[in-house]
DNA sequence: CGTTTCATTTCATATAATGAAACGTCATTT
DNA sequence: AAATGACGTTTCATTATATGAAATGAAACG
């Protein structure tokens, strides 16, 4: 009996199916390529047969997360992506429990606002009122953000999991401007200063000149569940916010949290 | 020798792969729910064996578009789904092109905008300005609006492919509210009323109390290539709507079809 | 401490995915 | 107008690989 070559090098058990990996990575390079791509292309950039890639584009089309040019039959992702997106969004109670709080927000700091949530190892924006500044700073939903290298992830490291913590200072820390802190210890020193005042803020740490301040919701549970932000030019937020603004954000942040204890 | 069931029944052949389709099924099912499901569970729901749905949710996982509950076991949808919608809603031109420009519209008219593109048979909801309400009337990016029922698709049916036109007015037009129009005659002369006005608007006819003003997009070659709309309460956005607004919503897509002029 | 409930793994079987090559269609070229 | 090339689509024999029943192991429950 011949050895597997897989199990041979180390290599654990597929366990999956390669089938349904294969056209889980044609979903995602159509969705990084800018344009509509040819079979050809397809096949060729995950190296499998046209005919292979033919039959799980037309699956896949046949579900909406992929749509064919009628004119010049090329192939693109479908906007069944958009929808379930979005339909996945909604899903998290905080959006729906703090929509009205942070209206008020944006409307008596003037600034935009963001709400994120964690999930697993991932710290994701889930919603985006926008201020009255036309140039947009802010994030959109959907957008991932670093945790060592935002106000939210500040929050996140501070009042979260303690695994995660430790997980992510342990690991490497990129830089994203000059500014974004990159070593363990300065961002544990952060963290302590966070979680004595109960409010982060990243000025150019993510993208110069433009700062966040945030704070952490919680659930009934004191379980913290989302963070909730404004964010605007250095110009408008400086490095050490004004009182006012950390009242407002803070303030919103608990009324928020007080509002979930209700719904169990 | 047998008769295939399938093809006696008529039933041309799969030409997919069954295998993809279940998966995708899975992950459909699972962005439904509202909470996390058993593995049991998705594999009753899909009748399919619990070793099948489990190996397909282990793939899923790995990519993204499924997560497992660290504590529970339980399988729910993965926030990829969203970070892929946003990747797709960026690669409309009409997004870039169009934000100051929409910036300027809601600063001028105080109401949320909206920006729409069909594609195929869906009419999805790219980019939402919110407004300066507490109250959010306006539908979300990701969003899928009803041609015969939206002041956008009124747009879409009244200045893009004729064939779409047809279809949706042949086929059954579902009443939202009362003032829904449902009958092919009453929206033909609707559209024929959007043509010579160049706008549209859909006053109680997706929510009653709403009314959206929408205008079309146009790129270099005169396609349609998007609408841009406010929304509001029909309080401010009356059903025979103001000169005013008119000439703003108007303007605003004139000026984004000259900027989509430029780069080609 | 037994019982239930669940996710996970095993294993033999045959279903269903696979790739090479042929086909049909359209657009461009000569 | 015929020839060429590029591309999506279909065919078909082969076997890789997905499949389901049942076993396993691990928690949660009473």
């Amino acid at each position: 009996m011949l050895i597997d070559p897989d199990k041979a090098a180390g290599k654990p058990a597929p366990a999956g199916t390669s089938t349904l990996d294969l056209a889980l990575r044609a979903v995602e390079y159509l969705v990084q390529q800018s344009r509509a791509s040819s079979l050809a292309q397809i096949a060729e950039a995950l190296s499998a047969s046209k005919a292979t890639i033919y039959r799980h584009l037309v699956t896949l089309q046949k579900h909406g997360f992929v749509r064919q040019d009628a004119q010049t039959g090329r192939y693109e992702a479908g906007i069944k992506l958009m929808v379930l997106g979005e339909a996945l969004r909604q899903r998290f109670d905080i959006v729906s429990a703090a929509r009205e709080e942070l209206m008020i927000l944006r409307d008596h700091t003037g600034q935009a606002v963001t709400v994120c949530a964690a999930i697993d190892a991932e710290l994701i924006v889930l919603e985006l009122i926008q201020g009255r500044t036309l140039i947009e700073f802010a994030t959109r939903p959907g957008t991932r953000l670093a945790f060592h290298a935002s106000a939210h992830g500040k929050i996140w490291l501070a009042f979260g999991s303690q695994e995660r913590t430790a997980a992510i200072a342990d690991g490497p820390l990129q830089a994203w401007t000059p500014a974004t802190i990159i070593t363990k210890e300065a961002l544990l020193a952060d963290l302590d200063r966070v979680r004595e005042r109960g409010w982060a803020t990243a000025p150019d740490e993510v993208i110069t000149g433009v700062n966040t301040l945030a704070a952490p919701v919680f659930d009934h549970r004191q379980i913290l569940v989302g963070s909730i932000a404004i964010v605007g030019a250095t110009q408008f937020i400086t490095p050490v916010p004004d009182p006012e603004q950390i009242r407002e954000v803070v303030g919103s942040a608990a009324r928020i949290s007080r509002g979930l204890t209700w719904q169990v």
